[in-house]
DNA sequence: TACCTTGCTACATTTACCGTAGCAATACGC
DNA sequence: GCGTATTGCTACGGTAAATGTAGCAAGGTA
């Protein structure tokens, strides 16, 4: 049912509800963490891995391209990735997540 | 690595930053969808899956056990999955999401 | 030259998810 | 009682995705 992800396509997509998509997009592994881990400085792919507790560079670069095409994230001409303006829009949007979570601590 | 979240393990979780934990557990396939779809009023499990494109009952269920252990969602008595309180207040954080994904459309 | 680090990928293994079917329990009528 | 629907939930075989390790080519630096 729900196709790769590499072509672009997103599961939901289809429904033509944005949120659907994104929402898909955020809802896969490392996805929100990536975005996470990008909020302060730029980080080099080899940077990242180690931010994200050494996930497995295949999902991360999966990732990174997905969200690239997305326009959240970019690869800086110097080298490294970070968030573009609009990234750095979406990335604020978590923010509240923060004091969230430190609040429910489980 | 990452153990089964049945058991209310979570990855990150042992970095001792709940934001890890709530990232991964958030990062999950369907988790957002299930919140989102919960937003309003509860509905029945079989209500939620028409609503989350007939994605299968078994990620689902697990889904909604992990969700039910955090305290984000409960079965209410008289059938049916809702928000809790905190639950509620995650999904309101998420909110912001919907106007976001409109203008990014892709 | 040799040595780094960069972004990125191959490959085999493990895990997660999908899709269909079906369970026990509870309620409806009839 | 009976049959028929619901409810929440699970088994199982097959497929897709993530893991973990290794290593590539390109570029820099000495």
């Amino acid at each position: 049912m729900a196709k790769q992800a590499a072509s672009g396509n997103v599961r939901g997509s289809r429904t033509g509800r944005p949120i659907m998509a994104l929402l898909d997009l955020l809802g896969r592994r490392w996805s929100l963490r990536i975005l996470w881990e990008l909020r302060g400085e730029p980080l080099t792919s080899r940077a990242l891995r180690t931010a994200c507790d050494e996930a497995s560079p295949t999902v991360l670069q999966s990732r990174l391209t997905e969200l690239r095409e997305a326009g959240f994230v970019e690869l800086g001409e110097a080298g490294g990735y970070g968030l573009t303006p609009l990234g750095r829009e979406l990335c604020e949007t978590f923010m509240p997540l923060h004091r969230f979570a430190e609040r429910w601590r489980r």
